[in-house]
RNA sequence: GGGCCCAUAGUUCAGUUUGGAUAGAAUGGCUGCCUGCGGAGCAGUUGGUCGAGGGUUCAAAUCCCUCUGGGCCCGCCA
């Protein structure tokens, strides 16, 4: 907050200055960024390397006139309101500002409320829908599922502390071909629903299904066409809801999705609405979008080629794409249609929300049901205000980009404005060789290896999350030895949280990770740990001071206290960038911002903590470093709270 | 064949959207620092022709072109 300030008077300066180059503030667009060193002073301009090029002179004289001629002569800096000090010229041309060290800090310490708030962005009004984690139905979570959900989940807690109303879906495809497989393991080729020998740890059913059921029946298609035949009968058997198949189905979907729930709210994941596919078949919703579709002339019958007998939609960029098969069904891609118009509000909403379960947080999960009659109907159905949906976001693996495009082509055709569909692509997870070789895959000349539910390549979440417990457990017992056995696994389990959470999160989107399950499972250096450890250090100065101040309301101090160690100017600095920074994650759905910022605010806090004893201080000295201190914890605080990491005081 | 993404220190990655000054972290290696508010830490040191070549520019890791290597997508699978 205060950092803008400061970059908005430097600017406002700036801009004073162009009439006097015959420029006015449309012409050009200039830029006042922070400079890279100290010697160069604070903040630096462009605006010489800007103005050579319109006047086809030598950057460093455009800055020496501005600097040494136009500023003095119009007297445009006012040296006693102003928190410029001293204006510099730098070969080849920059422009730097000192800012009056003094006044910033004074300005900080009076304005430390403000400082560290948390910025509103949006409205109550505003409804901001998320769609993230799901996850077929028929296994147990792998990492690379973790990292959409963590994504997914880190945007809801930045939409809703900046004040927005986000409420998350999670999508179940109940009526695919991964769920099928599942039912034709059991009904068909005799793999017991119960696993008979315990031998694993694990007792949950979603492990069983993924580890066990899944990769065995795959493996069974293989010498066996019948069961190939029996998938596609009980696939067709899924479109009706009544049938003994999908009633079986709904029972064996519900247990692998509890489990599969388990481990999300394990991790600290919050969702508002489960969309199960079966619901929007039966609504219908997709008959009158494939009317409207016909009548358009968006897609079209196709009577020759490869796809004669299907409807196809012909994209510009993507070729032709296949929405109903020739035998009449539809493939997922069309099925995406009506849900993608549901989520954005521009069509009769067919459903009710009827809660599911409780939460962790303990706030209900609901799910959508069909409409019954109005004097049965939920009382929970303005959950969701239609009217009020001002983006819709699904997080997605980069690999359906294309469907993706595809569908905001259709929406576009349908005239729907689609501004307010924004896919959230990201690159998968894959293994690195060390961990594939655990598997006992091994591929020479790869740099990693894809994860395959299909192949039983993959490592599960709960796995990772257990080892890392375990991990945490041995540390705290040897840095705790007289805690209760009990406070020991809480802390344990916050600590892996926080390393699974941050860790997936502090990358790029964009970028392929490879995870080791060794390598990746630190509790040292940049993780989420570290964060912590920072935090608990700071919480407990807090519990040894003899005595608590109650507020962080703003003091006025003389230049003679403001006589700060390095360390604090550059913790100070960091803080004044918090509010900044919330921004401009929210503004390009960046969650890896914050938690670069976090770690840097971790490290500052860290020197700050071993440089500058607070306890042994006295006088002003002392509520100068109480409030940094506060200050500092506050926004770690807020910034844990996005990313999901939970702030300890013992650990 | 068409399209998208990636390549930066031994390793894992920031920085590329919006060009800017001496390319930053973490980890590993080496060296220090607990009678001090917690050593999951701090300080120091080691380590980089930013995949290659060309172009634009006062200025290129960043923009443009070509090439190389790796990954993904292009199903009447979901």
């Amino acid at each position: 907050m205060l950092f803008e300030v400061i970059k908005e008077e430097i600017k406002d300066l700036i801009r004073k200055v162009l009439p006097y180059c015959n420029l006015s503030e449309n012409d050009i667009d200039f830029e006042v960024s922070e400079s890279p060193l100290k010697e160069y002073g604070d903040f630096s301009c462009n605006l010489a390397f800007l103005l050579s090029k319109i006047q086809k002179k030598n950057p460093y004289e455009i800055a020496k006139n501005i600097v040494n001629d136009i500023l003095p002569k119009y007297e445009i800096i006012n040296k006693n309101k102003s928190l410029i000090e001293s204006v510099s010229i730098e070969r080849p041309g920059f422009i730097n500002f000192r800012i009056n060290l003094k006044g910033f800090l004074k300005m900080f310490f009076l304005k430390i409320m403000e400082v560290t708030m948390m910025p509103t962005i949006g409205t109550p009004e505003d409804l901001i829908l998320i769609e993230h984690t799901s996850v077929n139905p028929n296994k147990a979570l792998h990492v690379g599922h973790i990292r959409n959900a963590v994504i997914g989940d880190s945007l809801y807690r930045l939409f809703s502390s900046t004040r927005h109303n986000v409420k998350v879906l999670n999508y179940v495809d109940d009526s695919g071909l991964q769920i099928a497989d599942i039912i034709v393991a059991f009904r068909y080729a005799n793999i017991p629903i119960e696993e008979e020998k315990r031998n694993s740890e694990s007792k949950k059913f979603d492990h069983y299904c993924g580890n066990y059921v899944y990769v065995k029946i795959n493996e069974l298609y293989s010498t066996r066409q019948d069961l190939e035949i029996e998938r596609k009968s009980v696939l067709k058997e899924l479109e009706n809801p009544y049938s003994q198949i999908s009633l079986f189905t709904h029972q064996i979907v519900n247990r692998i999705l509890i489990d599969q729930l388990q481990t999300c709210w394990n991790i600290k994941c919050h969702y508002d609405i489960l969309n199960f596919e079966s619901q929007i078949i039966q609504s219908n919703l997709w008959e009158s979008i494939f009317k409207i579709l016909k009548e358009k002339q968006i897609i079209q019958f196709e009577t020759t080629g490869r796809n004669a007998g299907c409807w196809i939609f012909k994209s510009q960029k993507e070729g032709d794409k296949v929405l109903v098969r020739s035998d009449s069904t539809i493939t997922y891609f069309a099925k995406d249609i009506p849900y993608a118009m549901w989520k954005l509000g521009c069509i009769e909403n067919p459903f009710e929300f009827e809660i599911f379960s409780q939460q962790w947080d303990n706030t209900n999960l609901y799910q959508t049901k069909m409409k019954r009659e109005k004097e049965q109907s939920s009382s929970f159905n303005n959950l969701i205000n239609f009217d009020k949906i001002k983006k819709v976001i699904t997080i997605i693996d980069f690999r359906q980009e294309r469907l993706q495009s595809l569908l905001l082509e259709i929406l576009n055709k349908l005239g729907i404005e689609n501004t307010k569909y924004r896919y959230l692509g990201y690159e998968p997870v894959t293994l690195s060789n060390k961990t594939a070789e655990l598997l006992g895959v091994n591929r020479e000349n790869k740099k990693s290896t894809q994860m395959s539910g299909r192949k039983g390549i993959f490592i599960e979440a709960d796995t990772a999350l257990n080892l890392l417990i375990n991990k945490a457990y041995d540390e705290v017992i040897k840095r705790n030895p007289d805690i209760s056995e009990k406070e020991a696994k809480f802390i344990a389990k916050e600590i892996s949280i926080s390393a699974i959470r941050y860790y997936f999160i502090k990358q790029d989107m964009g970028k392929i990770i490879t995870f080791d399950i060794n390598d990746s499972l630190s509790l040292e250096g940049d993780t989420g740990p570290y964060i912590q450890y920072s935090y608990a250090r700071g919480m407990r100065i807090i519990d040894k001071m003899d005595y608590k101040i109650d507020s962080l309301s703003g003091i006025e101090l003389s230049d003679l206290d403001l006589d700060l160690l390095n360390n604090e100017i550059e913790l100070i600095t960091h803080l004044c960038k918090f509010s900044t920074i919330i921004k401009e994650s929210a503004y390009n759905y960046e969650p890896k911002l914050i938690a670069k910022y976090l770690f840097k605010l971790s490290t500052l806090f860290n020197n700050f903590y071993e440089s500058s004893p607070i306890l042994k201080e006295v006088g002003n000295k002392k509520t100068i470093r109480i409030r940094i201190l506060y200050s500092s914890l506050l926004i770690m605080n807020h910034c844990m709270e996005i990313i999901g990491i939970t702030p300890l005081n013992k650990m």
